[in-house]
DNA sequence: AATATAAATGAATATTCATTCATTTAATAA
DNA sequence: TTATTAAATGAATGAATATTCATTTATATT
């Protein structure tokens, strides 16, 4: 028996998320991602049913590989400013380290293929972040609010400027470059909004 | 000699986006659209050089008819408070009443298409957004920041506010709906996160 | 070392898709 | 009304693309 090379599965999902980044969904081919990872398109269907398959397997897995990252050290009963910086810590941290896997899970949200990965994976995860909402509600930290206004306040500016990084441009013509001090000035804003 | 049917041309546009919307860059195709349409594919050719050409095209005409809507009766003279909130009102708006088109520019963003539609058209609409801030700045109503930092806790929790509002689920399991009343919460914490 | 077995491959095949072409249709101008 | 002209079309065409297949290759087991 001959074993499936780990290294080349490996290669193959590195690739297929680089290729999709770089030429999106409108440009991405089997015979692309095959020739990218310099191996026969016949191989990417030992690992994978179709075309769909791949895509679907590469994003659920690496969903859920970032959200379980993005947990690390986070204890939805600690209080609201510190839990809020612990999620922001690990946000950054895992997008800054996993750029492309960040830029390829964005592309995925305005794709068909958003439903099947949001829809399984991410959902424990949303169950502990309403939890710590809830709970700096109940202590009084924070007025009561949807989580959805939660969210979009709390983290929409946090992945607005790893974005405008990752675009190095943004808004001026000057790259823009996203620095701790960028970063944590920003928390504070939003820490400022969301405090009673 | 015969007229170009201009209800025609319109239609095409509008089933173009909605089809993108709908199916993703990953399954759009030239014969869905003119089938969408009840036109010829070839028609299609005559309106546009190419694939390529048509969503481009479409693209660059919508995002500058959103620009442009979303700075009526917006002063960048105007006291901080006032100019932001104006804003918050032209983008809800303007995204809320052409969800198709807000959804359709939000999908560009992550594709080959970005550059080019981005590069050209929003330009003078940056430079009037930059020198509110600076106004805001100057006037000490603010603290100064990187132009991306405003933008990011000014807009971005308004954006995923609309998102969340035509994904339709968002975090919970129950669908979101953009009331009145979460908007101009929203804008409230926004407000008190930026002024001094 | 020999065998067995799945991995891996290069070269098809089959399908989908963008684009073109030969005609027809309709509207304008004469 | 007729001639003219571009719009519009249905049916190709050919290129790109997903997928399969007949072989070969490597490796674990005996």
């Amino acid at each position: 028996m001959r074993a499936r090379d780990l290294n080349k599965v490996e290669l193959v999902k590195q690739k297929a998320m680089e290729l999709l980044v770089k030429i999106g969904f409108e440009g991405f081919t089997m015979n692309k991602l095959a020739k990218e990872c310099k191996i026969s398109v016949a191989t990417l269907y030992i690992y994978y049913k179709d075309k769909d398959d791949l895509i679907l397997q590469v994003a659920m897995e690496e969903a859920e590989r970032m959200s379980n990252v993005m947990l690390e050290d986070f204890d939805p009963e600690a209080s609201f400013e510190v839990g809020l910086k612990q999620q922001w810590k690990n946000r950054a941290k895992c997008m800054l380290e996993n750029p492309i896997t960040a830029q390829f899970l964005e592309q995925l949200r305005t794709s068909t293929y958003q439903e099947d990965v949001y829809g399984t994976i991410v959902n424990n995860f949303k169950l502990t972040l309403g939890k710590f909402m809830t709970n700096a509600i109940n202590r009084g930290e924070i007025n009561p609010m949807q989580l959805e206004v939660y969210w979009s306040v709390a983290f929409a500016p946090l992945y607005n400027l790893v974005r405008f990084h990752f675009e190095g441009r943004s808004i001026g013509g000057k790259p823009f470059i996203l620095t701790d001090e960028a970063l944590w000035g920003t928390f504070e804003l939003v820490l400022k909004a969301l405090k009673k």
